[in-house]
DNA sequence: TCGAATGTTGCGAA
DNA sequence: TTTCGCAACATTCG
């Protein structure tokens, strides 16, 4: 369920049920779901902590505790959610931390997952964190990222743009859906070797991911397949994605049909008028390395 | 049965 | 050194 406005929408979603909660207990069903070493250390580490803060860096939820530090990433399925109590049927179930009673939502926080790639991580210290959050590129609604920013590191690397938007070391946050609408509003094609972006149209970009991620979190976020909050809300952006799995369907901006390729070996929709292929040919190659698929007709 | 799915990591090859 | 493609992780759905 993860970009960054589906985990901020979580992490909003959950402040009044976590925040400034006494974490009891900590129940492991995954125990691979546990990042380094293991189930029983963490629990010890966990019980008796207070919550006193819900973050986000990057697509990791961070729950700042009166010690240390615990991160959740949800990967492709994912939830974490508010329940009265454990469940009988634990098939999906990865692991749940008790709270203090009483409790809104109550005593349980669940974290579901049904392809089990979602992990728990913890951090000693605010230095453990900080040097975590360091491996990561700035946040894209944050002061650091700039139009300058990104025209001037655009041109440092010579990668493909949609990978190198994916990659949470040169930008935080950013998935395959909101590249693609990015991309498509800036009019840019994923395959563009970066250092040939032009200025104006990094200008455009910036701006674009900006929009895209801003009115993404109004909505709630986006529910492609299986991102649900609170147990069961699904996000509101669905429907106002304009290029993601709308393959066949007319561009809203010149009717052309969009098109699905494969880029990064992701799924990649666009529009083939308003995202024009580059010239250059490593990125021509890769163009025809992709193995084009869909259902887009004449 | 095959392929694809909002993600990340690690490997080997250009 | 940088970049890219691919497999792996594990499950469900069409």
């Amino acid at each position: 369920m993860p970009e960054l406005p589906e985990v901020e929408t979580v992490r909003r979603s959950l402040i009044p049920y976590l925040e400034g909660r006494v974490i009891r207990d900590l129940s492991v069903f995954w125990k691979r779901a546990v990042h380094g070493s293991g189930a029983a250390a963490l629990r010890e580490r966990l019980v008796g902590r207070r919550i006193v803060a819900l973050e986000r860096r990057a697509k990791y939820l961070t729950l700042r505790l009166d010690r240390g530090f615990l991160l959740i990433h949800l990967r492709m399925t994912g939830k974490l959610y508010p329940a009265p109590e454990l469940p009988a049927v634990r098939k999906h179930l990865s692991a749940a931390l008790a709270l203090d009673a009483p409790a809104p939502g109550g005593a349980w926080l669940l974290f579901e997952d049904q392809r089990r790639f979602g992990r728990l991580f913890y951090f000693a210290d605010e230095q453990a964190y900080s040097q975590f959050s360091e491996r990561f590129g700035p946040e894209p609604l944050g002061a650091e990222f700039t139009a300058d920013w990104l025209t001037h590191e655009l041109k440092q690397h010579r990668r493909q743009i949609k990978p190198l938007l994916l990659d949470q070391e040169f930008i935080a946050g950013l998935g395959n859906i909101y590249v693609d609408e990015s991309l498509w509003m800036a009019g840019i094609h994923p395959l563009a070797r970066s250092d040939r972006v032009r200025p104006d149209r990094a200008a455009r970009l910036h701006h674009s991911i900006r929009e895209v991620l801003a009115a993404s979190i109004k909505a709630n976020g986006t529910t492609f397949l299986n991102f649900k909050f609170l147990g069961g809300k699904s996000g509101g952006y669905t429907d106002q994605l304009l290029v993601f799995s709308r393959q066949g369907e007319a561009c809203p901006r010149c009717g052309a049909l969009i098109q699905k390729l494969r880029v990064a070996q992701r799924g990649t929709h666009i529009c083939p008028r308003c995202q024009r292929p580059p010239q250059n040919p490593a990125a021509r190659k890769s163009a025809t390395q992709g193995r084009a698929s869909g259902k887009a007709g004449a």
